[in-house]
DNA sequence: GTGGTCTAGACCACA
DNA sequence: GTGGTCTAGACCACA
């Protein structure tokens, strides 16, 4: 299988370990990572990155608290069973809070309602295009 | 012409600075702010708002870097002369990573790409409202 | 109103950010804390408990995290409103999982199931006589 | 006499050398383990349980420290004479601290001390059937 | 002033 | 080997 790609953009707006956040959810929700299966260590991905360790750590006990991973005392940090973590009110609030940035960052921009939206569906599309059978 | 409207919502995950740079363009390019037109004082707005005058400060220091804003020394700060900032190329890279951005971020709460649409419709609805979610 | 008394014990087996995170959901749970207070920034927190800025700031990210608590960029962080974040069964789920630490910790001594269940009856009588008039 | 029975869940919150100790404890307690009976070798019960072998060493050292266990050079570790180690008050200390502390790790998930009673008496239960829950 | 991020480096518990 | 905690200290965005 090959190995888990996860790329940074330093300098981004975007925390560093967001965007391995981001990544990993994306990872298993596409099938990239499997149920069950080990992550590398923290140290070993701080190394691929180029970043320090503790901001792997971070990264991965914020997906460990929400329930995507789960860590094993000394042994490492593995794809948990998928659960249903958050109440459903909590859900949509987030979801909410995530259009709300996003239609702000975009209406300075300049487009319009429906612009939005395509664009919401492409990305939504290539994250699908690169979803692995199972 | 009636004053212009900005509504800040404290506590929403987007500044109160950005807040102010994005109504600030939408009026521009609605025409509710006119090319010469006098923008209130900083200090003015900042009541106004209720808001911090750094706070301001740093909306039309934006706004004048971009272009939208032209500061006369000692005069005021006006609307400029209107000229297209972002050539399109960028402005749809912008977008276009904004979107990915939020599919990320909503990717481990288990909505569908229909949701995700609708919500984005929503928040335009309502920032079109002038009513920022909290 | 007395200012948030908070007690670290260095060197136990609870870090010390989990006896900061733990204390301010009991002050909160008591009333001692009211909705909409501002928390001491982390500086002076950190200053008060003679511990590291940092771990005052794990404290409060991870209580902001599920939702205790609120940060207001650039003001300070804030009781939040009180509100439902995770679904039922992550509650039970959370639950178990500290009833069996507990209960795996206390086995070893000793004790039977009932005075296990009177020692926590106790410890929650304990909080409850702090509970502040409303 | 049947074997020395531990049941081992991997992914508990409760390190694997702890549900050693305690099961060890309470074998020694019910009188499953007689007094100068020996123990498993570390190697032999590491391969039982599936577990790495310093955890072994690492849960029979903690049982020596105590005076649980007797190790005998070259023979073997064996069940020492009983005695009584903690002193009552020292055993009713901690279980003090360890109820102080349940209550206050569940303190922000809203429920009822009847219910805290009740998670404590089910997870005791489980225990007793020597199924940890996971 | 406020909190948030990141690095470097130490130390710890656990397997 | 594994992850988790903590410190010291820098730098940043924001109000």
């Amino acid at each position: 299988m090959a190995p888990l790609e996860i790329h940074i953009t330093t300098g981004s707006q975007v925390p560093i370990y967001r965007q391995v956040v981001d990544q990993i959810r994306v990872a298993i929700a596409t099938g990239e990572l499997k149920v069950g299966q080990a992550l590398p260590s923290v140290r070993a991905m701080a190394q691929t990155l180029l970043v320090n360790p503790n901001t792997v750590a971070k990264a991965y006990a914020e997906l460990t608290r929400d329930g995507a991973l789960e860590s094993q005392q000394g042994r490492g940090v593995f794809v948990a069973q998928k659960r249903k973590v958050l109440a459903d009110e909590e859900r949509l609030r987030r979801l909410a809070l995530a259009a709300d940035r996003f239609v702000q960052e975009c209406i300075g921009l300049g487009f319009s309602a429906t612009e939005l939206r395509q664009a919401v569906a492409q990305a939504v599309q290539i994250i699908r295009q690169r979803k692995v059978a199972p």
